[in-house]
DNA sequence: ATTGCTCTTTGATGCAGATCAACAAGAAAG
DNA sequence: CTTTCTTGTTGATCTGCATCAAAGAGCAAT
């Protein structure tokens, strides 16, 4: 189920500016143009297995995906969600080490690994960015220690609500004017994987963050926020939410 | 309280094949030694403070360190266990994310950011080395969400002390032939911040993982462990432990 | 030897979140 | 319109770990 249609020119490519290929000039655009190929993935279909030969790396285009670990009696959790311009992969190592898993459907801009890596090793602006972009998701991971760690189920829900809300805003933390809202991508037993909580225990957080007026929900999945600052206070983080750079 | 006396060369140097320089040449080695200086912690010392300017990254060259994080309430969550040849700093940052302390007395090989950064910028080797080890970096945080969200308080520490053993044991998995020891380098509180446990809890584990046979106690610090495939088994990890590279 | 540390162990009790269970609300299929 | 499937909500009960509390063990200083 693979749509090989689409023939899209990098320079109108909407990650352009934000994923492992965001530094590179135009003839070093041009080459990558030449071995990369677009995939299609439906939501729920498994993208990489953990364990697997992974032949290909490349970019989330548009869609959500997932990277998640599981033991061996089921219990699973999640340790990375993927936006658009996200990298999958790891150049340099031969089997993945986590599941990867569409939530909606997913396209992906890949290469085959080997091409890229010897690419990379040619084009210093690839490497850079890659770079820049791990050091990110090491932060984030690590972020998301402390939540994983620490945190109540309630401080749980609120963070995620708020980092999610930051990365659909555009990275912008503050956006004061009008009411935001977001539209959760994730069900809630997704929410659970990457919580480290049950499904029971997210839903009834949800309705306790609605009860106390954090939230409004609007079916299940769109979430308004009437104050972010009130949101950011449930979830524990210091005032600024931790965005550095 | 530095020592600034040792003025090593870097070819003699314990972290020479493992640090972020270990795939330089003579002449790049040549370049770095003239902008290395070393820096000497005590034990307990504070290293960099999270949100303060880091003026300098480098390598740990002898002594063991954590990354932490801290919430307004006094809750931490440890989010790193810095051992000899770990890269501490992010290139591109102006602030830290984290506390770095010393828990043992530390040496480390330091560098004054911009120029390791122009250093970087001019030399591919470092860059190279420097993703590899982030990459491996992230995998390690991404395993550890798994044992903070949704493992139990045993096989938290049997997860622990195997990770150390593989560690200390020079990324070997197996020794099979001798029985195992491992020199804890945490005190029950601080295995407890690496955990998202209480001490309590972390010593009660440890007095139950000791009666079952699991782990022989030699002193606080000494484990020994009689069959490593038994811990592993109590650590709720899949027999190979995970190593892919 | 005694005092005062820090680190660790062990016991008693409480609670947040897991587990077990039932039901509601759409949405898709017949 | 009814059936079935998926997803989410809510209730009742259980339990693993936190919390509160006390005491032991090792070690340095006096």
């Amino acid at each position: 189920m693979q749509d090989l249609s689409a023939h899209q020119q990098c320079g109108d490519c909407p990650i352009r500016h934000r994923a492992v290929c965001a530094r590179c000039e135009t003839d070093e655009l041009a080459r990558l143009e030449q071995i990369k190929y677009y995939r299609s993935f439906q939501a729920g279909q498994t993208i990489i297995w953990s364990g697997d030969r992974m032949e290909f790396v490349g970019s989330v285009v548009t869609g959500i995906a997932t990277l998640t670990q599981t033991m061996e009696d089921g219990r699973r959790q999640m340790v990375g969600l993927l936006l658009p311009s996200d990298f999958v992969g790891r150049p340099g190592r031969a089997a993945a080490a986590f599941d990867v898993t569409a939530t909606t459907d997913v396209v992906m801009c890949c290469f085959r690994k080997k091409p890229f890596e010897d690419m990379m090793a040619a084009t210093p602006h690839i490497a850079q960015r890659l770079l820049e972009m791990t050091l990110d998701d090491l932060d984030a991971a690590r972020e998301w220690m402390l939540l994983l760690g620490r945190k109540t189920a309630r401080e749980k829900i609120a963070s995620l609500i708020a980092i999610i809300a930051r990365r659909e805003a555009g990275l912008q933390v503050r956006q004061r004017k009008g009411m935001l809202s977001v539209d959760l991508p994730l069900t809630r037993e997704e929410m659970a994987d990457y919580l480290g909580l049950t499904l029971e225990t997210v839903s009834r957080q949800m309705s306790a963050l609605k009860k106390d007026g954090v939230i409004t929900l609007e079916g299940n999945r769109l979430v308004r926020i009437p104050d972010l600052d009130r949101l950011l206070e449930e979830a524990g983080d210091d005032a600024d939410g931790g965005m550095l750079v």
